[in-house]
RNA sequence: GGGGACGUGGCCUAGCUGGUUAGGGCGGGGCACUCAUAAUGCCCAGGUCGGGAGUUCAAGUCUCUCCGUCCCCA
């Protein structure tokens, strides 16, 4: 493949900017955010330099009124909403090189100067025309702010683009008796304005050179749609708007008009953010020139990920916009910017068949999402059923399915049985088998065949084919563990079971590369248990094909992912749950929480559910938990409950844990640093309001008071119970 | 109204330039195993590849048309 191949070219990866008047949705994710995230994990692992931005998309009438609303101004909304979304991508370890905002003066300056270069090379030019008018709030009103009587079906309260009752599309000026969407009172009459347009039919022929150069590699709905967009001639269109809140209009050389209340038009303005955040991030490098590795070397590369509804702003607007510019750029002996390379559009993810939708609060936020489940059970949710070739559907029964019976069930229970197994036999890696080994030699033919499918998947942008060939790989190694039959080899001879658990572990870490791209935080954890240093996501690809760390003393595992409690997925599932299609209460900016969710399970610690009462066990039953002391290295109030602890345990042998306890009611922080305590260390790991707990701390309690449980003697950590 | 994408067994889906018994996964049924988060493996379930027509020796795979879903444009 292309393992011989020198000189990587550079890769920019454009994300379209999520605009800023809510907060994100998991249609966002899977649809243009989580994509590229994927992609670009997967090119700088092949040895690629990539560079990925993006950025709130803050201007525009939406915002104003929604600032209106709130009593806000717009500034405050898109800070607000661009701080929801740094959060959300994070917690989802979408990780930008730079997430900025078209509100940065660095933006304006470059926006203005891209629209006066386009206008000094004839692009631009100015036009009168006849736009809807409040006199009463004294502006200019888009088009679907204008509501009145259907000329068509007679229904009233039609927009002025379209009547939804029969479906027509309509001119504000064809409505009879228009008026103000927000103002309904304030009859609406038409007023003349200047606005600027963009010469699209001048660009026709250099768009065609373009699209014929390119688009060979762009995928089928991209290309056609691009291509029919040129067949029906491109139209000039309007690149300013009526309004206050954007990119003003810069001072024109030989102009005195005053164009204060105007402003450049979102669409001609937000795309040019991939360029202006190319800047930023060099800028803040300390390094200004560095976006030139991306924009205006020849061999870069550049990748934009958005949903099909945005496709003809990524084939047709911005190029036109970058062929314009770089006509002016050229004049001065500039280096040309590149156009896009490729332009992989998602179709839509729809919430059991609706769509997810801010302003009819369809849907449910990214960090409800987060709250009760891991990251990486979204994230490999959307990637198996990622909306790539056509439209998916987010289902909670299919969430659940797909996360505990694939992700868990097949991929973590290898990693986790194959670890297992070894630690607590062995303790150690053993060594590798001979070279003529069968079981060994299929399986490394196995994990070069997976790493070669995946990257020619990854490559081409094909995700889901991708994380389906990731699986099929976990397939097989359970297959192999089976026919292998290390437990039953163990017994009767060793050095034999020692070989297959080499070739098994050998499997296990070259899933951990494999699925980096996808399931970073799972990546890492199983990277660790194999005994790897440093961050999987900073190899080589081919480290999956690397050797082993033999002789590594291994820990007792801990299971890469935690189940899906069936109980929580019916509660969000069921009727009356918020997430469900059913329209949910507005989201609240404030605290962007919809209405009630399922409450969270209770504190582990404190009081146990009661359950019923069995009358006795066995003494196997008993041994199945692992009950072991460790010692309190931090304790941390949990930022999103009020009763619980993030308690940090030394567990000795068993390495770290993270313990989510309700002891914040009895205990200061202070009063459990340092203690020993008792606690299960192989309880199923669980989501506690976004937080992960990997087992229970032991306390005692007569429905008052409240006591953790610590040794009589001095012990380690580590240190069984039994 | 125009254009585009999609429509494969209960569900999610592979099927490039047309050619052996249309492949997987989930769920379901049976068996096996016990290392593993009651996880895994094996076997089975037989879907007229949305409907219809056509081209061809041969069509899920090309053409036309109709239906449905979604997107864009007017």
């Amino acid at each position: 493949m292309s393992k011989a191949a020198s000189g990587r070219p550079p890769i920019l990866i454009g994300v379209a900017w999520p605009y800023a008047n809510g907060p994100l949705h998991l249609g966002h994710i899977a649809g243009s955010l989580l994509p590229p995230d994927i992609f670009r994990r997967a090119m700088r692992m092949l040895g690629h330099d990539v560079l990925m931005v993006s950025g709130s998309d803050c201007h525009g009438t939406p915002i104003m009124i929604k600032a209106e609303k709130e009593g806000k101004t717009p500034g405050e909304v898109v800070a607000f909403y661009n701080e929801e979304h740094k959060a959300a991508l994070g917690r989802l370890h979408i990780d930008f090189d730079l997430f900025t905002a078209t509100t940065t003066p660095n933006h304006r300056e470059w926006v203005q100067k891209i629209f006066l270069a386009c206008r000094e090379m004839g692009y631009i030019e100015t036009r009168t025309t006849e736009a809807p008018y409040d006199a009463k709030a004294g502006r200019f009103l888009p088009d679907r702010y204008v509501e009145g009587t259907c000329p068509h079906c007679k229904t009233a309260g039609a927009r002025g683009d379209q009547c939804d009752a029969c479906g027509k599309t309509l001119d504000p000026k064809e409505l009879i008796a228009p008026h103000s969407k927000m103002n309904p009172g304030n009859p609406v009459t038409f007023r003349p304005t200047e606005h600027f347009f963009f010469l699209l039919s001048k660009l026709q022929p250099a768009l065609e050179r373009y699209v014929q150069a390119t688009a060979g590699h762009w995928r089928a709905n991209t290309i056609n749609f691009t291509s029919q967009w040129l067949k029906d001639g491109l139209v000039d269109r309007a690149i300013t708007r009526d309004l206050t809140w954007g990119v003003p209009i810069p001072p024109l050389p030989g102009s005195s008009t005053n164009y204060d209340d105007k402003r450049i038009y979102v669409w001609f303005e937000a795309v040019c953010g991939y360029l202006t955040a190319a800047v930023e991030w060099a800028q803040r490098q300390g390094k200004p020139e560095a976006w030139h590795r991306f924009w205006t070397d020849k061999t870069a590369r550049s990748y934009y990920f958005l949903g099909k509804d945005n496709i003809p702003f990524h084939t047709i607007i911005w190029p036109a916009i970058l062929i314009a510019y770089n006509e002016a750029r050229g004049k001065k002996g500039e280096p040309l910017l590149n156009l896009p390379y490729d332009v992989p559009a998602n179709e839509f993810l729809n919430l059991a068949g609706l769509k997810f939708s801010k302003s009819q609060g369809v849907g449910i936020g990214v960090q409800e999402v987060l709250d009760r489940f891991q990251s990486d059970a979204v994230r490999y949710y959307l990637s198996i059923n990622m909306p790539e070739g056509k439209d998916a559907d987010w289902t909670w029964e299919d969430f659940q399915s797909k996360v505990n019976d694939e992700l868990v069930g097949a991929l973590g229970n290898l990693v986790h049985r194959v670890l297992s197994f070894t630690q607590k036999n062995l303790g150690v890696i053993p060594n590798a088998p001979e070279a003529d080994d069968k079981l060994d030699a299929k399986l490394r033919a196995a994990i070069a065949a997976c790493g070669d499918d995946m990257e020619t998947h990854l490559r081409a942008v094909r995700l889901r084919p991708a994380m389906r060939r990731l699986m099929e790989l976990a397939f097989l190694g359970n297959q192999a563990m089976q026919e292998a039959q290390p437990w039953a080899k163990y017994k009767t001879n060793r050095p034999e079971a020692e070989d297959k658990l080499h070739s098994l572990i050998r499997v296990v870490k070259a899933l951990a590369v494999y699925m980096a791209p996808f399931l970073p935080e799972a990546a890492q954890k199983a990277w660790s248990a194999v005994g790897e240093e440093g961050s999987v996501h900073a190899q080589p690809w081919s480290a999956a094909q690397a050797p082993l760390a033999i002789g590594h003393r291994l820990a007792e595992p801990q299971p890469l992912f935690i189940k899906l409690d069936p109980d929580q997925i019916k509660a969000l599932a069921g009727p009356g749950a918020p997430p469900t299609p059913s329209k949910v209460t507005p989201v609240d900016s404030k605290t962007n929480a919809p209405a009630t969710l399922a409450p969270t399970p209770a504190a582990p610690s404190a009081k146990p559910a009661p359950a019923p009462q069995p009358t006795s066990i066995s003494i196997e039953e008993f041994q199945r938990i692992n009950l072991r002391l460790a010692k309190v290295v931090a304790v941390e109030a949990h930022p999103k409950a009020d009763k619980l602890y993030v308690v940090k345990l030394d567990a000795g042998e068993l390495g770290p844990r993270q313990v989510v306890a309700g002891l914040k009611a009895f205990y200061k922080p202070e009063e459990l640093v340092g203690q020993t305590v008792a606690f299960v260390a192989n309880l199923a790991p669980a989501m506690l309001r976004g937080v992960e707990s990997q087992g229970m701390i032991l306390a005692a309690d007569d429905g008052t008071t409240v006591g953790f449980l610590t040794p009589q003697r001095a012990l380690p950590p580590g240190s069984k119970i039994r």
